[in-house]
DNA sequence: GCTTTTTCCGACTCCGGCGCTAGGATTTGT
DNA sequence: ACAAATCCTAGCGCCGGAGTCGGAAAAAGC
């Protein structure tokens, strides 16, 4: 399993968002309360209390606390990458353990002996990672909210026709 | 974390059973005890035990049994996709535990509550699915046999010149 | 000012998988 | 017979994932 349910829930807390914030750019739009995504999502809402936290210190939503308060996109949903989103929820993207990323996609190996000699291992991880991280970047949250497609039927009280 | 260290102590058994190979076709060649490659690998031998009987269950490698015996890789490594490696060490490659994948990659996510609606991070976790299988199936063992290069100098042992 | 709604924060539990070790059984060269 | 190797099953410690719980703080409405 290449992720754990705190991608998967935080990119359908993310997308919600998104779907709620409609054309209106997020500034605008009214705060979500957690507990209308989490029965939107059939998700836990305690849980989900944790994973917002991670996304809202990563500035990608921003809170108003409060009664009638919630959760915005920080910024319009065509600026927000995937690879943002999901770092934030499970911490930095490395294939392995023994695989750190510094600035600049130089990787580096913690089993790297010497200087010359580099892990066999390294050519696969690294074709590994670029491929992760390319499908990460070159995604947006507009993308996954218009595959989406809008919000399903308001619910029951929809206003009768005329 | 992408993979385990089932995943690099596996791949790092398989490149040293290329290595080990050289340019001879695998049946050829002598089997290799998996006590060598613990020690040239610096990996403990009793763990190697379990990864490499997962390979031989998967058809990558063959054994020989009793004194002398050892591994040898069951094909060329130029027919050896990582894939096939990873997947025989980890199990099946799925981004997220909601996610199984038929033959020919129609991509299944157990939160479809109905059929036309599809879940919203389907479109990401494929694309992601498709980046990192991509990477997996371009890549054979020979690639990153040639990447790490001929064996070190076979130890202390060697021949003095002339 | 009180209550309600909501975010915010930390601690706690449960459980399964990872990373390994141990101990044997079996097979085969010398 | 013995040693060298693969094979197989059990088990153990630990950490992180997947939540739950209880409460503190902040803002809205009365």
């Amino acid at each position: 399993m290449l992720f754990s349910t705190k991608a998967e829930y935080g990119v359908r807390l993310m997308v919600e968002l998104g779907r709620r914030a409609g054309e209106d750019s997020p500034e605008v739009a009214e705060p979500v309360a957690l507990a209308a995504v989490a029965e939107a999502e059939l998700l836990p809402l305690s849980y989900l209390e944790h994973l917002v936290a991670k996304l809202r210190q990563a500035g990608l939503v921003t809170s108003v606390r409060g009664a009638h308060g919630g959760y915005r996109l920080a910024r319009p949903a065509r600026e927000i990458e995937m690879l943002d989103v999901v770092e934030a929820l499970e911490g930095p993207i490395a294939p392995m353990e023994c695989f750190h990323s510094d600035r600049e996609g130089r990787v580096l190996c913690s089993h790297e002996v010497d200087a010359g000699h580099s892990c066999a291992t390294k050519l696969l991880w690294t074709r590994v990672h670029g491929g992760v991280t390319k499908a990460l970047t070159s995604t947006t949250l507009a993308d996954l909210v218009e595959f989406a497609g809008p919000l399903p039927a308001p619910a029951a009280v929809a206003e009768p026709v005329a």
